[in-house]
Formats: structure tokens, sequence, C-alpha cells
DNA sequence: TTGTAAGCGTTATCAC
DNA sequence: GTGATAACGCTTACAA
């Protein structure tokens, strides 16, 4: 690889001159600028992007922290903000942060120690304080899960609408037993959700059931113990709604052939193939992803321009055939 | 953040004794170590890493390529190489590469002008002549596909012993006229694959229909045009290879309610959910994802030491659902 | 318009 | 054992 100093040698010109030259500076006569241009050429320069980073303090790179790539949903958001990012000539540095909170902290600052240009984050745990030294060095944009501190920005989708949504359509089926799925309870997202189920149920005037809520439930032997204690009884529910598109897919194989309705909040890839198909809550993690990434880029080119913080989404039900009427004696109601 | 000079400063030592403290070297006063070593902790000190990637050339991060992280078999794959990287002190970067082969080229090498200390490749495009110039530079570990070229390390699956396998599978439930639906025609794997099929079909003295053989399958759009073209006449296949769960994932909504059979290279999450559920051929891409990285650290760490560059995984079939037996006056043959 | 000099934070060289 | 000094490749003052 070719230096600007070999490039300036070979040009006969100083080296200030091929990085003007380089980066498009107007003070350059038109007769030097061709040359340099032909030295550029024929030595193949490129610059060394190390040696730029080092000296702007930061890396032509978006770092992307998500619970785990192979969640769909996440994989998604990460893809679409990739896609933005290419066109900006920026990479994607995207990392799993995985199950365990007292690792995401370290995960993080790692990557955070790269200087990334920006940094799209979907944290797990509860705490985001230590991010307030990084504010002011970095444009960190969060996605799907807003931070409990104010100053930073977010796309979320709005978990409460989305939890009434989700219960109504099961309320309006004839279920009264409804169990509530999720993961994390200290996620943003879970409480949301909770939230949205809690207020469809009082709407409709129907009582919570407390055992029927069951939260961590993010791999097969957590959707086990979920299924087991929720079926156990006599008093198992008639319906199920599953928080999150990572817990149903561990969720659903166990319960699919049980009499049970269920709905999931978010999409994912087989959801309308498996059987019975899935009624869901569709988040579009493309729009997220893109509208995160943008954000970002915008935030690099225009620091001092002001944008909204928050922004929260709608989503949608997409009804297939997992939810079915109640077989008993109480009549199915019409949705609120 | 503080700098060596600071703590050199504040240690009332030279910046190169805290370099040396630091990164360990022995030939330091116990007594000297301990003042640098308070000092450090008194400031916080944290190296820039892009500080110590300029002057490495390097930068702690294994880059990582592959078609698209929305493709769980590959997302699997990245997600294991994250993991051993993590252990290693390594960040991640993960790039989609899309279906373009004409971008392929300037994306990988736009990742690999970061000076990633390693890079995993899963390529779409024929040729990686390219790669040369960059071999002795940075470790490249090809994932999944082989290079047409020797001289870098490669872990794949063996897709001849696959095709053989999935084809007699479908031959010994009597099946005689048997699609093959694949992606590019140009990867190794779908040759691989196509190839084994061929082999199956010789060795049980039955004619492979060239008409059946569909390639390119790698949307939605084009999964309805093979499906159209499969099942347009009177001539269609009683049974579906389909070479890649990317494809599978496409094509399998399509056709899963035709009385068609079905087996799909590569497994996914809900395939053993969907309906028929989906019988595979598994090949382990956790596996893959691991084997990469750590050759990746192997080489980082011991350059000089020889490895084996091309390593075949097994594949195993996974037998679900899906395959049943033709229904036809032709007897059912038995697995060879 | 062009060039010189300094510096980003680190590590390597080579004196002392 | 310790510390000047230079160097990595680039850009930003500041001169000329």
């Amino acid at each position: 690889m070719s230096t600007m100093r070999d490039v300036a040698a070979y040009a006969g010109v100083s080296q200030k001159t091929v990085s003007r030259v380089f980066n498009q500076d107007r003070h350059v006569l038109p007769e030097t600028r061709e040359r340099v241009l032909a030295a550029l050429h024929d030595l193949r320069y490129t610059p060394n992007i190390l040696a730029t980073g080092f000296r702007a303090g930061r890396l032509p790179v978006i770092a992307i922290a998500i619970p785990d790539i192979l969640d769909p949903y996440f994989a998604a958001i990460a893809r679409a903000a990739d896609e933005i990012a290419l066109q900006h000539g920026l990479s994607t540095i995207v990392t799993s942060l995985g199950d365990d909170p007292a690792h995401e902290q370290s995960i993080v600052e790692s990557l955070l120690k790269l200087s990334p240009a920006g940094l799209i984050l979907a944290p797990g745990s509860g705490d985001p304080e230590y991010l307030r030294m990084w504010a002011d060095k970095v444009p960190i944009v969060f996605v799907d899960r807003a931070p409990s501190i104010a100053g930073f920005d977010s796309f979320t989708v709005d978990d409460v609408q989305g939890g009434v949504l989700a219960t109504e359509h099961l309320l309006s089926h004839g279920h009264r037993t409804i169990a509530f799925v999720g993961n994390r309870t200290s996620l943003q997202t879970g409480a949301g959700r909770l939230r949205g189920y809690r207020t469809a149920h009082e709407r409709a005037g129907v009582p919570v059931r407390e055992d029927l809520i069951i939260t961590d439930v993010l791999d097969d032997t957590r959707a086990q113990a979920a299924v087991r204690t929720l079926f156990a009884g006599d008093k198992s529910p008639t319906a199920v709604f599953s928080a999150n598109a990572w817990s149903t897919m561990f969720l659903y194989p166990l319960i699919r052939r049980q009499d049970v309705s269920v709905i999931s909040f978010g999409d994912f890839p087989m959801a309308s193939v498996v059987d019975p198909a899935l009624t869901v809550i569709d988040q579009d993690p493309v729009r997220i992803g893109s509208l995160a990434a943008e954000r970002v880029v915008d935030r690099i080119e225009r620091p001092a321009r002001r944008f909204r913080r928050k922004t929260v989404l709608e989503v949608s039900l997409v009804e297939r055939d997992s939810c079915r009427d109640v077989k008993s004696s109480i009549p199915a109601i019409t949705s609120a």
C-alpha cells in the first residue's frame, strides 16, 4: 500500500498537496491537480483508514449491539441499519450482547472504545447510566427499548398499544384466562406489553390471573418450565399472549398442539408457515433499523441540529390461524 | 480519557516506562512499577485503541462477511464466531454481502481496509482472486464455501455427501421425479449438492429430469416462478430437494400444501414446527463458526505454524414429516 | 497556490 | 532499569 508520502514523491509535490487533492480542496492549480491525480492513480493510493481514524478520533463504522443476532427481529434491525450505513460509506459492527446483563456493559464499552462514528443499541440490562460518559463523544441511538434516562435518541414500538391489541384480540374470541409469557421483566418492552395486557383486561372487566404471568422465558429450558407451570393443573389458560418473537420461537413448538389460542408480539420468518399459522403483532424491524441508522448519520453530519428524541412506531395485528373462539359457555364478545 | 503522557507526568516517570508497565515488560523496578500502577489506576487509564491499532497496523477485530445475516444459517455461524472472538478480546464486524456479486468485492475490501485481525468469509461470487493481495496481511478463513484457489483455510460441509443423502432419502420413499431447487449455480455448495443429487440418481439407475433443476431461487418472487415452472403441467415432480435453508424458507410456504415430499439442505429454527415438519440435512453452523474463529485466532497467535487448509464436516439427516412414500404403482425401494 | 512543521497516542530503537 | 527520540500516515495550523 502506497502512502501519501510515496505519491508526493512520485508527483514531485509535497505531501500536503496530495492531501489537498485527495480531499478535494479547491486551492490547487488544475495543472498540479492533474499531476497528483495521475500519481494517485498510478500508485493505486488508498488512504490508510487506521491513520485517518486515528487522526480523526473515530472510525467510519457504526456499532450495533443487540441481544442476539439469531433473533430474527434484531437481525432484521441490524440488516436494515447495515444497508443504510453502506450507502454512507460506513461499515457496521454487529455484536450480540447475550443473556447475561453483567457482561453487557463491558461488551458495549469495548465496542465504544473502537471509537465508532455511532452506536445503535438494544440494551438488555436496566441501567444505561454508564452511557452518559460516552454520549458527548458519539451519537447513541436506542432501538426497540428506550433508555430509562433522558438525552438519547430512541426508535421504539408502542408496546402498550400492542399489548392491548393482542389481549383484546384474545378477549374478543371469548378467552377469559389468558397467560402472559415474556422475557426479562426488567425490559421496557416487556413491561409495556404487560401493561397493555392489564389495561385490556381492565377495560373488559376481566380479572387478571396473576399466576398466569410468566417471565424470563429466553431459552428452551425455561420455555418448558413455563409450559409445565401453565398447564399443570386444571386451571390452565385457554389462550397465551407471548410478548416477544424470541420467546414465541421457544414456546410455540411446545404448546401449538394443545387446545390453546396463541398470539405473539413480533412476527418472524416462518410464522405464517407453522401450524397453526401464528397470529402476531407486527413491528416492522426494517423501519426501525433504517431510521436508527439514518439518525446516526444525521447526528454525525449535523451535530448542531435538534431532532425529536423519542420516536414511537405503531404496530399492527396480523391475523392468522392461532387464535380461535374459546370453547366454553361464555359467549364471545366483539372487539372493543 | 487520560493518555500515557498524563500517567507518566502523574507518576513522575517517562512515557515509555508507563508503556512498559502497562504491557507487562519485566524490565521495570518493582518500586517504579507500583508507582505507575497506582497512577494508571488513579487516572483510569485506558489505551486508545485507535492509536494502538494505528501503530500495530491492525484492529482487534474479526471481520465476518456473509451473504445475509437474516439467513439463520449464516447468522448462527456469525454468532458462534462472535462468541469465540469475545473470549479472545476481539470484537466482531458482521456485514451482509447481499445478492449482488458486483458489490461483493467492494464490500469485502472496505472491510479489509479497516485492517481487521482476521476475515471470515462466505463469498457469493465466484472469483476470490482479488483476495490474494490481502492473504499475506491478514488470515482469511472461508466458511460454508471453499475458495476456488488454493492457499486459504476453509471450513465447509460435505455437500456431495449431503446431496446424495437427501436424494437417496427421497428415492427410498419411491420418488422418481425429484426436483432440485437451489440458489446460485456459481456457488460451490449448490454445485456439490447438485452433484450429489445426480450421483444418487445414477446409483439408483433413475434418470435425472433436467427440467426439474431450478436455480437462483433467493427471494420470494423467484420462488414463485420456480413453483409455477415445476407444477405447471402434468409432469410435476413428486418430491423436491431444496438445496439450502434460505431457498427453503421462500419455497416451502408455497408448496407445503401440495402433495409433494420436501427435503431441505440446511436446518433452521422453525423447521420442526412448520407443517408438515421439514426433514432436513443438518450442517451444524455453530461448529463451523467456532472452528473458523478459532483458526483465525490460531493464525494470529502462531503465524509460523501449519494447519490443515481444508476441513470438511459431515452432515446428517434429520428425519421429520415432509417426506412420504410416493403414491404410485412403483414400489418404494430401500435406502442404498 | 504551495510547503513546512507539528501533533494525534502508541511502541521500537538505542542510548545512558 | 530508564528515558529521549523517532516513527506509524494523516490533517491542521501557519508560513512562504
